[in-house]
DNA sequence: GATGAATGAGAATTCATTCAT
DNA sequence: CATGAATGAATTCTCATTCAT
């Protein structure tokens, strides 16, 4: 009854198990230096197995890479949501964003998944291609949005939104990633609400209203 | 006498051909890709002979880095040059030291080194600190440093340096990385003196006298 | 009942798709480098399929090589029919024949057996054994009895026939063979026609009555 | 003094070892089923000595063949000597010359080199070209250059002597075929006495002068 | 000090074969 | 009986590193 559902359902964990063991190792590791052998009993599954679902040390690496930044950009979407209806306040809305965005940013996840792609610029191009597009742009491109409603409503200054949203991101990931020395130092809490104040008051003062 | 001198010259010059062959070879393919026997041809050395300048793989990776951040980071520090008599207009001073940062940042060498430094974060990531300090650390505070004298005669509002120069360099560096997709892109001299100029503007909206 | 007989002739097709698949197979990659994979997907059968009906690769190989070479011997021996009845020129008969033969083996399939017969020689000796005796053997020896009659009715000189038959096979096989490159060139039909003739001249030369 | 000597010597002897144990075990195990490990074991080296000296497994394959190749070569074509000067009876000089191709034909390398060739026939077919020129072809045409010359000399009826060389290489090669079972079967010596003198009786009772 | 040759360790990938359904 | 999924065992090949000259 249950039972075909079980297996499909079976196949379909065994994947995603496989995608995530394997995200994690190559984030300790890094492609290279990460051994199918290892991924596939982080997953707790046979070599040949891992094989079966992705045919390759490649495309195991692209898929889950993909997988990463699937989630990592839906999070970080979800961060612009206090844009929404920012209310009277903007600054307040801001500031919530910005707080929210570098919790994003700074989580465990966001982070392999920038170096991994870093990594591999020179040996996957078209995978940053894939990643950014999936993760950065489509950021910049919905806060953008959100700006210009902002502006529409007389919210903020009159400019190109698409610049203003990467000069808030900017603001934002920038002073981050100098103070984590790119991701290898811890950033306390106070540091991190710093960078955020810092960043909004920045950016207000450039393009908030009047 | 003389033969002694020659001879040293030229044991150093071997070993910065090799340092500069295997930051080559790994730029291109990154630090497990590349084999000590690809750059020992591309020294024109045999393999032994880098094994006898250089310990290990990992010895010649960091001090091929090590290097590649010294030059980058003079380069970089360089570019400041205008801000140290920034004369009447201020605006013209820092557009002149951001076209020149958007320059080095842009060159081969500086993005070869961010990738590979982001590619060894988990690996080496007492490397990542040493590059790290030796780059962008170091041209901060120089920065910092500017911008604090350009407080003091007036020039800049008065806040925290360190901010102002993370918030300066993070509005040049952040819309470069965004519109290349980390470097893979090709970014055309137009954008990238838009780049320049937006960074520019906002900032001296922000941090600009009165 | 009826429905009994259809499974069972179903089961029994099946058997045949896959060893006819699997002598495709191996005759296109060699025993070792199919994979069983391959020849279920040829036979259009899932692969426990295939192991449910040949236990073990090397039962399908011996299983497949027996039948091609049931086939072949039975082309073979067809081929011998013009000798039953010479009628008065036995040349005529002998050259008959002898281009019926060559046709036998320059087909796909004898000359597939012909290899992948020798190629495992090392591997399954008793497998040879099997094969030629009988491909050749049954071949040699239904040629030797009709020479023996033919001897007998005195169209031919009286000679060993068992040798006699050796000698008219070989004197058609070694220069094909050769001719072909073990059957890597192609030998065009005027050559052909040329070694049947050349080869029923010397044997008639050396064996033909007086 | 010697040391060069000595080293450039040890290069090349590593080299021939390491061929002779690959035809070794290639004859033994076939191609698909030798592993360059054992190979390497045979020849007393380490198996990437083996892949520094030859880069493939099939170009150790291929490599290997040739060598033997040339060797059944020379031994065959050596065989025809007695050819050279028949003196007054033909007969005896072409049964020494059977005598001594058999001997050829039935030694270890020369089965072992016409197994191995005829099994990779479908993997790499232009190996046989190679392997069939240097061997059936070059015996063929010496031997038809003989036989041209023994025509030309009254001993031989006047044929076309690439034909006649083929019909004489078949009938000893075709019957040794068949009695050995493609070499599975022990052959004895009386056996191989009587495939000599018979086919030397047709083949001069066929081409013999008058 | 420089080099050609050799090696030990390890990694990706493939495949025959077996479960569970 | 047929099949999709899983696995254990092997095998080719690569590479950092070390000798011997």
């Amino acid at each position: 009854m249950t039972s075909t559902t079980t297996a499909a359902r079976g196949r379909i964990d065994k994947r995603q198990a496989i995608l995530e063991a394997a995200f994690d190792v190559f984030a300790r590791r890094g492609y290279a230096q990460a051994c199918v052998k290892e991924i596939a009993e982080a997953a707790k599954v046979a070599k040949p197995t891992v094989y079966n679902h992705l045919n390759d040390k490649e495309t195991l690496f692209r898929q889950a890479l993909e997988r990463a930044a699937d989630a990592v950009a839906a999070d970080a979407v979800a961060a612009l949501d206090p844009l929404r209806a920012p209310g009277d306040d903007p600054r307040a809305a801001f500031l919530d964003t910005a707080r929210r965005l570098l919790a994003v940013f700074t989580a465990d996840r966001a982070r392999s998944l920038r170096w991994l792609t870093y990594a591999q610029v020179g040996v996957f191009p078209d995978l940053v291609e894939t990643v950014t597009s999936r993760t950065q742009t489509r950021l910049a491109e919905s806060l953008a949005d959100r700006l210009a409603r902002l502006a529409l409503s007389g919210h903020l200054h009159r400019t190109d939104p698409t610049t203003a949203a990467e000069h808030f991101l900017a603001l934002l990931t920038g002073p981050l990633e100098h103070r984590s020395a790119l991701g290898t130092r811890e950033v306390t809490p106070a540091e991190v609400e710093a960078v955020a104040e810092a960043g909004v008051k920045v950016f207000l003062r450039a393009y908030g209203a009047r």
